[in-house]
RNA sequence: UCCUCAGUAGCUCAAUGGUAGAGCAUUCGGCUGUUAACCGAAGGGUUGUAGGUUCGAGUCCUACCUGAGGAGCCA
């Protein structure tokens, strides 16, 4: 018997019982609903070191025979599994994973909010490109008018950094773009913190401090789950402080050392973050991106203008980047400078150059993909198993 | 959007261009401190769709549909 916290073996004697009731336990079904009373004992041979022996029960309701559980504990195909996702999350892995994704949540709120920060969260509805760059969805709002839905809240969250100091938002965000891989999926949870008066410094100090933060919540609450998943635990724990840190000039000199096509100016693409971390235990922040790869709305080096203050974290195993942040431009002329720069309509972000207008201090921030954070510490080959109904290129359903 | 691969029983998969099969699931019988039980039997098929080549197509060709992985882009 299974009620979602667990897994008992139940034993109907036939001496023990009335005999009808013997007769409809022993003919049940697979994922039948029953409510079953009875005298729980100790069973060294059985799982979980206990059983219970049942004096009544209550069949609530029985699969038909007809109509048989679809999901047998044999293997099946991702895209049967998929279709019966509402049927699959009942299986003990995925209900691991989902422990898991909890406990993960949970220590991202405990993090911020026991260090100062505010939960203000930010409109999924949105009336532009956060950043000009992805592919949104678009949707009608009353008379005509169109709305995105929103693919980050960083724009709001560093009006609310400026109105209470340190603040985090934690939402579902949008991505339209046609992406196809086992790290993507078009709706997708993101936590990200804003911070007033930080520099780049700062926010590669928070960024490594909640994902210790929260790894350590794992391990320490979810051993039964990481089991579960068969989860190389081992390679959680060798994740400690200091993350590496270095600058995207030297990540791309190791790329080419090890063979990748990168030069100067480009993106890191996929192979690149499995490759650059292959040969180590902990994640390494990579920092100071050319401006060109970047938002509009990083503040540049000071001592080189070209590139960014940026920096992303590259989980270790191959899961890629989980944290994309830095410090933003808080200087008004060099902020509309680069609205129009990337050809961007000013009057859409007067709210937002009128932060530097009013009091602009030195702030950043940076967004973290829930997801991505979850397969990384459960293990998983693909993304699509760590949310309950996951939102992908070609799937909305169930 | 592009590239690659796949689609056969409820599920997972076999089948040199020559009679469509197995395991699991289901039903029946047997056996059993089992826990992916085991033994025996039965039912279960328009081989994704539409064309084409061929004496003959699950197999070869074309188009389309569906799915998977990857690229680009990103978290």
């Amino acid at each position: 018997m299974r009620d979602g916290s667990g897994v008992i073996q139940c034993v109907a004697v036939k001496s023990a019982l009335p005999e009808e009731l013997f007769e409809s336990l022993k003919n049940l079904t697979q994922e039948s609903s029953l409510i079953v009373r009875g005298k729980l004992r100790a069973e060294p041979r059985a799982h979980g070191g206990f059983e219970l022996d049942v004096e009544s029960a209550e069949i609530v309701q029985r699969v038909s025979e007809d109509d048989p559980y679809p999901i047998t504990p044999k293997d099946h195909g991702v895209d049967f599994l998929m279709d019966h996702r509402h049927l699959w999350l009942r299986s003990r892995r995925q209900n691991a994973v989902i422990h898991v994704r909890h406990e993960i949540i949970k220590a991202i709120r405990d993090y911020f909010d026991s260090n100062g920060y505010v939960l203000v969260d930010t409109p999924i509805f949105t009336p532009a490109a956060c950043e000009g760059t992805s592919t949104l969805f678009e949707v009608d709002y009353f008379e005509d008018e169109k709305v995105f839905l929103t693919q980050s809240g960083q724009l709001y969250g560093e009006a609310t950094a400026m109105a209470f100091g340190k603040t985090y938002n934690f939402g579902p965000v949008f991505r339209a773009e046609k992406s196809k891989t086992r790290r993507h999926l078009t709706e997708f949870w993101m936590v990200e913190p804003e911070l007033a008066f930080a520099d780049l410094e700062d926010i590669k100090r928070v960024g490594e401090e909640l994902v210790l933060f929260v790894i350590g919540r794992v391990l320490e609450k979810r051993r039964e789950e990481l089991k579960i998943l068969e989860r190389d635990t081992s390679k959680l724990e060798a994740v400690k402080a200091p993350f590496h840190r270095i600058s995207y000039d030297d990540a791309v000199a190791k790329l080419q050392a090890k063979g990748s096509e990168i030069q100067w100016g480009m993106d890191l693409g996929n192979t690149d973050e499995t490759l650059i971390t292959d040969d180590l235990d902990r994640p390494v922040m990579i920092d100071r991106y050319p401006s060109s790869v970047k938002a509009f709305y990083f503040q540049p080096a000071p001592d080189r203008p070209e590139v960014a203050m940026g920096v992303d974290f590259i989980a270790t195993e191959g899961y890629g980047e989980i944290i994309g942040g830095g410090q933003r431009i808080h200087d008004y002329d060099l902020l509309l400078r680069r609205i129009q720069e990337h050809n961007l309509p000013p009057e859409a972000f007067n709210w937002y150059l009128d932060l530097r207008k009013y009091g602009s201090v030195p702030h950043g921030g940076f967004g973290m993909g829930v997801e991505r954070f979850v397969a990384w510490m459960c293990g998983l080959e693909h993304i699509r198993e760590t949310i309950a109904f996951p939102r992908m290129l070609y799937r909305t359903t169930p």
